[in-house]
DNA sequence: TATTGTTATACTCTATAACTATA
DNA sequence: TATAGTTATAGAGTATAACAATA
């Protein structure tokens, strides 16, 4: 399986490239979020907040996380100004989590850097060969995993 | 880019599909370190010293981690009986670190369940599927990123 | 009674700065 | 003087257990 990233990849599986990939990924996406004094957690909340209000417990769901985890994470952003939280109109329990404008700014940007990280590893295939990738990840995801 | 697993892969392109395959992977990675109750930097040392013996220091590179953070990762992995430290025959002031039987063995049964884990993954491709995607993978992780 | 979120607590991961032993 | 590793310290992420407020 080889869990790190080396570079010679010739004979291996699927299985190791895969993995390779992934971590080669999570090290771009990594540094980039460090650049911005956020961790990788806060811009996956980010990337499902983008357009959704949620309650701390969906929130916790998404991440695959605890109920008790949320509060320090949101507390974190929320001291920064990049999240907000609001009373849920019909549970008097329940508490929402939102972007705020700042914290949208930053994942717009995050984003673009992502994308501008990440097009060189892509751009070392040709036009024939990203439209080859991209479906076969994507049927690999189709369906969660047990 | 959609920081998240959702499961929607249509219209997005080769980076939304690879940043969700790379959290899709580390999520099977994650789940099955925590299993045998080691952490998914533990698992990167692991496959490291699969078949090497490395000074702290050169951990620490393969890493990308510093050398203070090091010093904790292996000793709660030795404490553990995983791995082990050992003199240097050539740096008086290095320390050398290595798996033990114990630590192997685990490596080899993690190994293998995260090939069970995501063989269900890329077996929703077909053969030839498969055959095109681990040397379009391959050739993206080929060169270092910048 | 059950659920939502928070708090208290504990452990791991991580880095920076200061220290020691060796080179 | 420079390098290798450790220690001290601090902060983030994570979970479990216990709790208050609401349903």
């Amino acid at each position: 399986m080889q869990i790190e990233q080396s570079s010679g990849v010739e004979g291996e599986d699927l299985v190791d490239t895969l993995v390779q990939t992934a971590f080669a990924v999570m090290a771009v996406l990594t540094r980039i979020a460090a650049g911005h004094d956020v961790s990788l957690t806060q811009l996956r909340v980010f990337g499902i907040l983008r357009d959704r209000r949620l309650r701390m417990a969906e929130l916790a769901e998404f991440l695959g996380l605890d109920r008790s985890t949320m509060t320090g994470l949101v507390d974190r952003a929320e001291r920064r100004g990049l999240l907000e939280r609001g009373r849920n109109a019909d549970d008097g329990r329940a508490v929402d989590v939102y972007m705020t404008p700042a914290g949208s700014a930053l994942a717009v940007k995050v984003d673009a850097e992502v994308r501008r990280a990440l097009n060189p590893l892509t751009g070392r295939l040709d036009a024939t060969q990203r439209r080859t990738l991209a479906p076969l990840l994507g049927g690999m995801l189709d369906q969660p995993n047990d």
